[in-house]
DNA sequence: CATGATACATACTTTGGGGTAAGTACTTGT
DNA sequence: ACAAGTACTTACCCCAAAGTATGTATCATG
């Protein structure tokens, strides 16, 4: 069949998506299952480690790290340690995570609408 | 330790996540690389098949019905076949997918703020 | 001295979304 | 007769995201 793969496509259309849409700019710092819900938790106020952990049960903690790392290197949040014995470890939003607060409630204003079965 | 799981963690996982968070309903039928493109496109009027295939040229033909399939059969387009000879085949939002404009919109402003360094 | 709580880390496996490549049906143009 | 255009369909493959399971450091408490 002899391969005719020039370069990574994937990479191609995922550059392609960065630079011309937007959205795809928000999807690949709040998308995934659970990054919008952590949000959500956190916009709130602050909250410690356990408290999301036991705020979102369904969540592994392996995801839930990941998430909050990569929300942190995103700027969404900020990790703030305290060095006491027991660990404690508090996140909260950024300026720009309370940013992206109003583009949370407008979808869930269209899945109630559109559950609720307002466009059918 | 013995491991405990009872059922597949996934799919239970995807039940709670629809159920609890709107959000995920949104992201369930916008998310995805294309959807919210595809959704651009059509927001600016009906379009062919063929019109979408040269206005979205990094996407391959297949992923492009799959997801036109996908966003007809959850109610966010129309399609419209006419039975000429060279097939003719229009799509165009529906009310819902109208109603999503304003939820793009929203995360279009903040990508916008967020890539200008509005908020660092 | 072993258990529990806290906040992680990490090796391994699975799954499904997305990509590649090729084929189909029907008709018009040359 | 055969290529070209339209709107798909299908078989196959790959990789990254998500999940499973287990380990780590520190101290308090029974």
């Amino acid at each position: 069949m002899t391969a005719i793969k020039k370069t990574s496509t994937i990479q191609e259309n995922k550059q392609y998506a960065l630079a011309a849409c937007p959205v795809t700019y928000v999807m690949e710092r709040i998308g995934g299952y659970w990054k919008p819900i952590i949000l959500y938790h956190l916009s709130h106020g602050d909250r410690r480690y356990s408290e999301l952990r036991k705020a979102i049960p369904a969540i592994t903690e392996k995801m839930l790290i990941q998430h909050l790392k990569q929300l942190e290197t995103d700027q969404l949040v900020i990790r703030e340690a305290r060095p006491v014995v027991p660990p404690f470890v508090t996140y909260r939003l950024t300026d720009a995570g309370k940013g992206l607060l109003p583009v949370i409630d407008a979808m869930a204003t269209w899945a109630m609408k559109n559950m609720e079965g307002a466009f059918s």
